[in-house]
DNA sequence: TCGCCATGGTTACGATTGCAACCAATTCCT
DNA sequence: AGGAATTGGTTGCAATCGTAACCATGGCGA
């Protein structure tokens, strides 16, 4: 029987979510800050661009969920850092063609792996039956949050 | 199969969180700044005292997984807007007491509702299934994450 | 073709944050 | 009893962030 006046915030979803995702971000950006000295918004450049090849800025801001300021502050680190490439587009002259360079595309590559086995830590602890269930649950979750 | 040498950024469980978490935070804070005038911190630190009653900011910090500096900001800040009252401990005068003033309790009372049906809303287009499966997975989760 | 709105991207600015340093009070150790 | 280490809490500072304003280019309608 729960209280009506009050809140219990541990049980609260919002506060269970950022309290959850803090803590791992946290762990996980230590991961590669310390390995590749990426802060997160560069990290998260780089894997969209390791992905996906040659994007546009808004292109990488649109499939990274970043602010179009993060995404520029982002390339212009990992420009000066000569992981990635920018080309004119010769279509549109607004438009930058972003390329992870040689050196780019092997520190995604080294970092992959990373990731990797960052997740499968975080859920080798877990479960079969509770794993099935985090993705059900976060696939529901999104798709009534992050949609219409 | 997956691509052993790419990651997929929108499969990725840190990502996913972080852009749910975002998405909902910011909802939900809008819910509340719209309405109280209350920054995040400010928020929590209400929920937290109108949960428990009398506390310290310590107290606060741990359970609302909130760094100190945070909280010592938003309990000057509630104190200003008259929330709050700091009481000095008779017992070790290092540590303030912290209690909701008529006005603070009012406002908890207020906002509690409004935080329930926030929730609601989120959980209400999942079907049964799925809010179960949320749950399992997410406490799984704060089990391997949040302990040792 | 001209004017206006939309788009890609950068930058200035204020607000928020975490870290480290700090002060005061307490506890621990000898 | 008296330092040294610990704890509760605050503040200075540098870094990060989002909003809004901005510049340049492109698309579109009259």
């Amino acid at each position: 029987m729960t209280d009506q006046t009050t809140l219990a915030l541990e049980d609260f979803l919002p506060y269970r979510l950022t309290r959850l995702t803090d803590a791992i971000s946290r762990d996980f950006s230590q991961a590669y800050r310390a390995r590749l000295g990426l802060t997160r918004p560069e990290w998260r450049t780089l894997a969209t661009i390791g992905q996906f090849g040659t994007m546009t800025a808004t292109e990488v801001g649109a499939h990274s969920s970043m602010h179009k300021t993060k995404v520029s502050r982002a390339v212009a680190a990992l420009e000066t850092r000569r992981w990635l490439v920018r080309t004119p587009d010769p279509q549109d002259r607004r438009v930058e063609r972003l390329t992870l360079s040689k050196t780019g595309q092997k520190a995604y590559e080294d970092m992959v792996p990373v990731a990797r086995s960052f997740e499968t830590g975080l859920l080798e602890r877990m479960t079969p039956e509770e794993r099935a269930a985090l993705l059900v649950g976060l696939a529901a979750l999104e798709r009534t949050v992050l949609t219409e």
